[in-house]
DNA sequence: AAGAGTGCCTGCGGGC
DNA sequence: TGCCCGCAGGCACTCT
């Protein structure tokens, strides 16, 4: 499940390559990945043919590629969504969407969107002015523009982004009445961590998750919110594979499964700090990991 | 308005 | 062997 580090690894793969790159030609194979575009914006292969792509950007686990309409192609990866740059004619399994590019340095590259269970999608839309003015993301090389794509604006920034107030969201988080956990998963209080990086996180800051948010100090949170840095930062430091199996690089390397993991599909195994078995729990029609006696409940 | 609940999807592995 | 079911879970949407 591609978390923030996966995608920025993407960001970061794609970048090169489709930077500057104009879009010669789109297939759209299965109309279901294209959920996410409003037709009210004309046909997506239509919007697409011809633009020149200006730079990859990246808001918490949204991915989009400013173009020179003054659109954007926004993606999201979902649960299985792959991108996969290759060479013109190779195809890949579970390809939804096919586009080449001329790209004036590297020539003529495909690039396959493929996504298994199709929770992910791409779409063409406008770009807005972000609200505090800063830059709509990361954008690597480049400079992001204070723009962001409508769909992506009620997303809130990532704790990489140097624009997110920590003591803003500290405040807000305490503000919840609902459980640290479902705090973090919320994208619009703090972006790109979904339920791998969450178990990692707290087990990391010795929450448990189903701590109420409200009860908790800010130094507290303000602990899990570092220990949910660096967690991303390790795992981008490893190429962001790391921590996923279903996860693959533009080159479509696969990840090292439960390499680096601690708490996250442990269940039985034994806590690394303490030994104790790490327990699995049903929480929000998902699985919660933690351990018993590092994350205790108060 | 926050928060709870639901549908979208396919492959895989366990149980029988 | 083969079938069924549960599980994986981010996001948009509806309802309260």
């Amino acid at each position: 499940m591609p978390e923030l580090p996966e995608v920025e690894v993407v960001r970061r793969g794609l970048e090169p390559a489709l930077t500057g790159a104009t879009i010669t030609s789109v297939d759209v194979r299965d109309e279901r990945s294209l959920r996410r575009h409003d037709s009210v914006r004309g046909s997506f292969a239509d919007g697409l043919t011809g633009r020149r792509i200006d730079s990859a950007v990246r808001r918490g686990k949204f991915l989009w590629f400013p173009l020179d309409s003054g659109e954007a192609l926004v993606t999201h990866l979902g649960m299985s969504g792959q991108v996969l740059l290759r060479e013109p004619g190779v195809d890949d399994r579970h390809t939804r969407i096919v586009f080449t590019i001329e790209h004036p340095r590297h020539g003529e590259l495909r690039v396959n969107f493929a996504d298994q269970r199709i929770f992910g999608g791409m779409a063409i839309d406008a770009l807005v002015p972000t609200e505090d003015g800063y830059a709509g993301g990361y954008a690597g090389m480049t400079t992001a523009l204070p723009t962001i794509p409508t769909q992506v604006a009620h997303i809130a920034r990532d704790i990489l982004d140097p624009a997110f107030d920590v003591p803003r969201v500290i405040d807000r988080i305490r503000l919840r009445r609902s459980v640290i956990k479902r705090a973090l998963l919320d994208q619009t209080l703090i972006s790109g961590i979904g339920n791998i990086y969450a178990d990692e996180a707290l087990w990391a800051a010795g929450v448990h998750g189903e701590q109420t948010a409200s009860r908790m100090s800010r130094t507290r949170i303000a602990a899990v919110l570092d220990a949910v840095a660096s967690v991303l930062d390790k795992a981008l430091a490893e190429g962001g594979t790391s921590f996923d199996a279903q996860y693959v690089n533009v080159n479509g390397e696969s990840g090292y499964f439960a390499h680096s993991l601690n708490a996250y599909g442990q269940a039985g195994r034994p806590c690394p700090r303490c030994g104790s078995p790490i327990v699995r729990a049903a929480f929000m029609n998902r699985s919660s990991h933690f351990c018993p006696v590092c994350q205790r409940r108060h």
